[in-house]
RNA sequence: GUGGUUGUAGCUCAGCUGGUUAGAGCGCUUGAUUGUGGUUCAAGAGGUCGCCGGUUCGAAACCGGUCUUCCACCCCA
């Protein structure tokens, strides 16, 4: 049998676990200067828990857990002959493994909601599954790295998750992320200006796709949608949309005027990018989209998505928005929040093709003791011990192998320093410490040693 | 889920329209006076040609299925 591991999953060597805790610590970090607090939830929930939260295809998407034990007796005949999946799916498989972080969360917040204080904000690393068919930067399994805070309606808290973003890309050396804002009333408002507001999803979903299939393709995909040609003339002032943020929401604001919902998201949106050019942001920018329309199944007010700079060729990095209702359909009404996402995957894509990844983060001995035998072995372990207890990453060569060979792995593991004692080192109660890149070698006693390799 | 694409040594790939013992570079192992790696030189090991089945006198090459890779759509992080 040949080893191999599933489709859309992936091992990860030493080095790229280093750069990925490299991410990961960055997101903690500034998740908790933003006073977000963790917390995990397990890696499959109850079925129902999950199922159609996510729409149809979602459900298609969700890696179901068979029951243990004789599942198929359950099945009553009638049943197993239909052979219809959906049906007999709830029957055989109780259990799914966890498709996104928000719907745990959402349920996390219902079940512990007398023990939570709101406003609760909380952040979450954990992995996700997908049944999906794998791509580049999309796999079965992947991380997701989620802060949210609910029981809020304040738009500070768009304000604090935009800088959030600007905080963590910033600190991870990636200059120029484009942080897109829109606002889901502002999309209600003009498809309620055109008289198309039973065709909301349909009308976003062909917007979204405006910088890749373009104005024309655009319209054609909504006419094929049955979105009358007068109501695209109404639209055209969007395709047109130019100028500054305030320019922009000036336009929205004319085209809106006749929708309350409308001019509600425009002031939303008016009031979130004046505070944030007055706090400014350190490396990000902040651009109104109006196209941009993910999420739409549970945003409520406003959307976000990071673009990566544009040299490089990648979708969105992260994603986040606002939303009224996420609780309710476990039970709790009335608790507003908002949350980002971090896209782990494809930041680590983008942080590499921009070389942008710090040298030094990979975990790695500072020195290694090359063995010569037992004697030199105990005497080598005894300054190793010294070492260890001082902070300092050091191993002694297992084997008393041929000096060529052990200099050799000391070589292709990236150890900087080798530390030879022998029978004359260990007469003179020294050390020979030899840097690895100059090849220039000193004898040093343990003290000495010990101070060398510290710094 | 739909359409396409890829799969040959550990890695990156050659292998012409099917024809003897399947190749290269890198890597690996060993050696070049047994206390010195990264350079050089020499020798060597290593492949059921993704897997299953079919066509053929003969298949790595052609056909079907399947798995995998990547891409587009759908959707999405």
């Amino acid at each position: 049998m040949k080893p191999s591991i599933p489709k859309g999953t992936r091992d990860f060597n030493p080095v790229e676990v280093g750069r990925r805790n490299y991410i990961f610590d960055t997101i903690k970090k500034n998740f908790a200067l933003y006073g977000f607090q963790p917390i995990e939830t397990p890696s499959f929930e109850n079925s129902e828990t999950l199922m159609g939260k996510y729409g149809e295809e979602g459900d298609r998407l969700i890696f179901k857990l068979l029951n243990s034990g004789d599942f198929l007796s359950k099945v009553n005949d009638t049943l197993y002959s239909e052979k219809d999946s959906t049906k007999i799916t709830p029957k055989i498989s109780e259990k799914a493994l966890r498709y996104d972080l928000t719907v745990p969360f959402a349920r996390y917040v219902v079940q512990h909601r007398n023990e939570i204080t709101f406003p609760f904000k909380r952040y979450q690393i954990q992995p996700v599954w997908r049944a999906d068919r794998p791509q580049k930067g999309r796999f079965r399994e992947f991380y997701q790295c989620d802060a949210d805070v609910v029981g809020s309606k304040s738009l500070w808290q768009e304000v604090e998750f935009i800088q959030l973003y600007d905080a963590v890309f910033t600190d991870l050396g990636l200059k120029g992320v484009t942080i897109k804002i829109n606002n889901r009333k502002i999309l209600s408002g003009i498809a309620e200006t055109i008289g198309a507001e039973d065709k909301l999803i349909d009308f976003t979903v062909a917007l979204d796709k405006l910088d890749k299939i373009g104005e024309e393709g655009v319209k054609k995909e909504m006419r094929e949608k049955g979105i009358p040609e007068a109501a695209l003339e109404k639209l055209q002032p969007l395709f047109s949309l130019k100028g500054s943020a305030i320019e922009q929401l000036q336009s929205l604001r004319e085209l809106l005027i006749n929708s309350t919902m409308g001019t509600q998201g425009v002031e939303e949106l008016e009031f979130i990018s004046k505070t944030i050019e007055t706090l400014g942001l350190r490396t990000a920018s902040l651009q109104i989209d109006v196209t941009l329309a993910r999420g739409l199944n549970y945003y409520t007010g406003a959307i976000l998505e990071v673009s990566a700079p544009a040299e490089v060729k990648m979708g969105s990095i992260g994603g986040g928005g606002r939303y009224d209702d996420l609780t309710s359909i476990f039970g709790l009404k009335d608790m507003s929040g908002m949350g980002i996402s971090f896209g782990l995957d494809r930041i680590y894509l983008v942080l590499e093709e921009l070389n942008l990844f710090p040298e030094t983060i990979s975990e790695n001995s500072k020195a290694l003791f090359l063995n010569f035998g037992e004697q030199e072995s105990l005497y080598a372990m005894k300054a190793i011990k010294e070492l260890r207890v001082n902070g300092v990453a050091a191993e002694l060569y297992p084997d008393a192998a041929k000096m060529g060979k052990q200099m050799g792995y000391a070589d292709k593991r990236d150890i900087p320093f080798t530390v030879l004692a022998g029978e004359s080192e260990i007469e003179q109660q020294v050390f020979t410490l030899k840097n690895m890149k100059t090849g220039e070698q000193r004898s040093l006693d343990l003290t000495a040693l010990k101070n060398a390799l510290k710094s």
